[in-house]
DNA sequence: CGTACACTTGAGTGGCCTCAATACCTGTGG
DNA sequence: CCACAGGTATTGAGGCCACTCAAGTGTACG
C-alpha cells in the first residue's frame, strides 16, 4: 500500500531544517499528559489585568491539541469550520486567494494567536490558514466559551478583547498597505513582527527569525517578490538591518523606527481597557444597569 | 447636475451640508417617543436566523439616541471611548491618520453598523469616526451586553457575529488594496457599497447615493484624488456606470462585476453560521429581567 | 462677485512591475 | 564524487500605472 500523501512527503520537504525548533519530532498528542497555551496566557498577562487564577482558567479552557505538519491547511477558504482554536506552537499564515491567483496574506499567526475568528461565525470560512512549520493547535468548544460569560465574565471579556486585537491589527495593516511606500511597509512589518514575537518569548531585544520567504513577504505587503528583494537590499545597504539566513537583526532601531513610522509603544495601544474590565465584578449578579 | 435632485428618498442621509447644526450636548432625544435601530434589525433579519422576538430584544437593547451634526467626531483616535454604539441614521467614516498626515479610511459606516468595536476594548481608541452627514447614534451599556449572554445566548451570539462581520470586511478590503489595480478597487468598492446599502434599504436595484467626495474615495482606496477622477471617468467612458451628482447608477452590472472580481453573493458569505447558532438552544433559559 | 471647495484634464516623473538571466542552496540520483 | 532539478534570492533593462504639479471649470455660499 502506497503511503498516502497526507503525512510525510509534502510536509517534510518544505522546511526540513525548521523542524528542530518545534519541540521534538512527533510525540503523540493523544497521550500527552498536559500541554499549555503558554503563549496565550503570556500575552494576556502582559496586556490585561487578569489574575493568576483567571489565567489558569484560560489555560484550561482548551482541548485536543492537534499536531500539524508544515504546509497543511488548518482552515480552508470556502469550507465550514465552526471551532475556535488557538495556535500553541509553530507558525502559520492567514491568506486569501483572488480568482486570478493573486494572494493576499492577511496575517502571520504566531503562538497564542486565535484561529477561527471570524470564520467560525460564518457558514463558510472566508480565507485559509496554512502552517509554515510544524504546528500544534488547541480547540475551544463553543458552549464552553459561552458558559464563560456566565461564570467568569472577566475571562469572557478577555476573549472579546482577543477578537478586538485581531480586528485592530487588520486596521493597522490596512493603513500601512494603503498609504505607505515599499520601504515603509517592509520596515513596519519587520518591527511589528519583532514586537509580537518578543511578547511571547520568540525574539530577543533586537533580532528574530523571519519565518517567511520573500515571496510570502511580498504577498503580505502587496508587493512583488522582486521588489521585496530590492527593498531588503536597500535596508541592508543603509545599515538598518542585518540579514543572515532567516535571522534578521535590527541594526539601527531608531532609524528604522522613524522610517517605518512605528511607535515603540505599538502594542501598548492594544492593552485591554481597565475601566471596562473593572466594571465586571466576578460572577455576582449585576444589579445596576449601565454606568 | 444639482445634487438636490434626490427626489423621494425617505432618508435625508446623503447630504452633508443640508442639515443645520443640530448639536446635541447631552442627549437630545427626550421628546422623541421611540426611535428604533431598524437598519440593524433589518440586517440581522437578512443574514441570521434570529426570531422576531429576538430581533425585538435587540431593538430594545439600546439607549440614548444622540444626534450629531455632519463633520463631528463620534470617536477620536487616542481618546478613551468605552461604549458600544450603533449608527441609526446618517453616514460616517472610520479612519486613521498617519504622522505625516496621510489618511486611510478604513470603512464607511452605514446605518446599522457598529461603532466602538474594537475601540471600546482598549485603553484608547486606535482610530477616529467622523460623521459625513447629520447622524443619530444609539448606545449599549456594557453590562447589558454581558447580561445578554446569560439571558439570551442566541442574541449574544449575534453580537459576536456583528464583530465578525466587521473583521471580515477589513480582511476583504486588505486583499483589495493589496492586490488590485485602481479600476478594480474602485469598481469593487462601488459594488460593495451598493450591496450593503441595498440590505438596509438605502439603495435600489442598481443605483445609490455615493456619500463620499473623490478625495475620500481616494483615502479609502489608497489612491489620490486625481487618479480617482480619472478612474471614474474611465468607468463612465466604458459605459459601466453613470454618475450624476452624488448618484451612481450601475449601467452594466455584469461587466462591472467581472472587472471588480466581485461575487454577486458577496454578503451571503457573511451569513451567520446556523449550526453554531442551533447549538445554543439548549442553554437558552430566558430569565427575563425586564417586565 | 469673490472666496472656497470639488472636480477635471494635461504634462511629466517615478515607484513598482514585468521579463529575464544568473547565482545559491538543498536534496536526489547516477 | 558530480550532475541535475526545484525552490529561493539577486540584479539588470525596460515599461506602465499611479503620482505630482499645475491650470482651469463648475457650483455653493457669503
Amino acid at each position: 500500500m502506497p503511503p498516502t500523501e497526507a503525512g510525510t512527503s509534502a510536509a517534510t520537504t518544505a522546511f526540513p531544517s525548521r523542524e528542530s525548533q518545534v519541540e521534538a519530532g512527533g510525540d503523540g498528542d493523544a497521550g500527552n499528559p498536559r500541554w499549555s497555551v503558554a503563549a496565550l496566557t503570556r500575552k494576556l498577562e502582559a496586556r490585561t489585568s487578569l489574575s493568576a487564577a483567571e489565567l489558569e482558567i484560560i489555560d484550561e479552557l482548551w482541548i485536543e491539541a492537534r499536531v500539524l505538519a508544515a504546509g497543511r491547511d488548518v482552515i480552508t477558504e470556502g469550507h465550514k469550520d465552526d471551532m475556535l482554536s488557538v495556535l500553541i506552537d509553530g507558525i502559520a499564515i492567514r491568506y486569501r486567494v483572488l480568482r486570478d491567483g493573486r494572494r493576499q496574506i492577511l496575517d502571520v499567526v504566531l503562538p497564542g494567536d486565535l484561529i477561527g475568528f471570524p470564520a467560525c461565525f460564518f457558514d463558510s470560512a472566508l480565507y485559509s490558514i496554512t502552517t509554515l512549520s510544524s504546528s500544534k493547535v488547541a480547540r475551544l468548544p463553543f458552549l464552553r466559551l459561552f458558559r464563560l460569560f456566565k461564570d467568569y465574565p472577566r475571562v469572557g471579556m478577555a476573549m472579546f478583547w482577543l477578537f478586538s486585537c485581531e480586528t485592530a491589527m487588520y486596521a493597522e495593516r490596512l493603513s500601512a498597505i494603503g498609504q505607505r511606500s515599499a520601504v515603509e511597509r517592509l520596515s513596519h512589518f519587520l518591527l511589528e513582527l519583532l514586537t509580537r514575537m518578543q511578547v511571547i518569548g520568540l525574539a530577543d531585544e533586537s533580532s528574530f527569525n523571519l519565518p517567511l520567504t520573500q515571496e510570502q513577504l511580498g504577498d503580505a505587503l502587496g508587493l512583488t517578490r522582486v521588489h521585496i528583494s530590492r527593498t531588503l537590499r536597500q535596508l541592508r545597504d543603509d545599515g538598518l538591518i542585518i540579514v543572515t539566513g532567516q535571522k534578521v537583526i535590527i541594526a539601527d532601531f531608531p532609524a528604522l523606527e522613524a522610517l517605518a513610522d512605528f511607535e515603540r509603544t505599538y502594542l501598548r495601544h492594544f492593552r485591554m481597557s481597565d475601566t471596562l474590565f473593572a466594571a465586571l465584578v466576578s460572577s455576582s449578579e449585576p444589579r445596576s444597569s449601565g454606568s
